[in-house]
DNA sequence: GCCTATTAGTTACTTTATGTAAGTAACTAT
DNA sequence: ATAGTTACTTACATAAAGTAACTAATAGGC
């Protein structure tokens, strides 16, 4: 059996809802964040955030900005395809608030 | 380190992100549907799809019924809360016609 | 009664993803 | 020279997911 799924709407699916992506977009909606902001504000480890950066970057969906300061700051901000989410992480601000105690 | 996010915000977002989820409640969207069809038309494997599926009735967003039939039937359904996500996935695929290729 | 078929799972085992904790590189201040 | 800072990376341990075979319940055909 295959599936009927819309392909486009599967990709944003393996997207989207992998572990951590909504939490870390959702935090850069507050505004571009460095590496250990992002770390410490969703409890995610320095491990996967990395990789998921990467990931995130490589989709367009946030930008990296090296700023050569002492320490050396380091940026990440939402793209306009990154920005696009909002609406999505909106509806389940809602729906958290409905359905969650 | 500890979060500033809101915590019905994060519970939603361990409960709705987690690997498969929006995928089944997607499909489920469309109607009632059996154990088989869901785990062909997403591509989920079983034993997967069966502790998901636990998971989301504990979770009272989704519903099981049984039709003792032969061989038997086992119909799953979205609850109130589960047809509440509708707007999520809606969005999500928005999203998906906009930017996914 | 015995064999086959069907659905809805479960079980044992393998592979992949994530967490943890220590380490590195580049730079500055003391 | 030593310690502190940020942004990672690496090696290893644990948790989650995939795979494939198996079970329970029921009915029908032989």
């Amino acid at each position: 059996m295959d599936t009927l799924i819309c392909p486009k709407f599967e990709k944003a699916m393996d997207l989207i809802n992998k572990r951590w992506v909504g939490m870390i977009v959702y935090q850069l909606l507050s505004g571009p964040q460095r590496f250990c902001t992002i770390e410490g504000s969703i409890g995610i480890s320095g491990r996967v955030l990395s990789e998921r950066l990467k990931e995130l970057e490589q989709e367009g969906i946030i930008k990296r900005d090296v700023f050569p300061e002492t320490p050396v700051r380091i940026e990440y901000s939402l793209t306009e395809k990154g920005m696009d989410l909002e609406p999505i992480l909106k509806q389940i601000e809602i729906w958290s608030q409905h359905w969650m105690k």
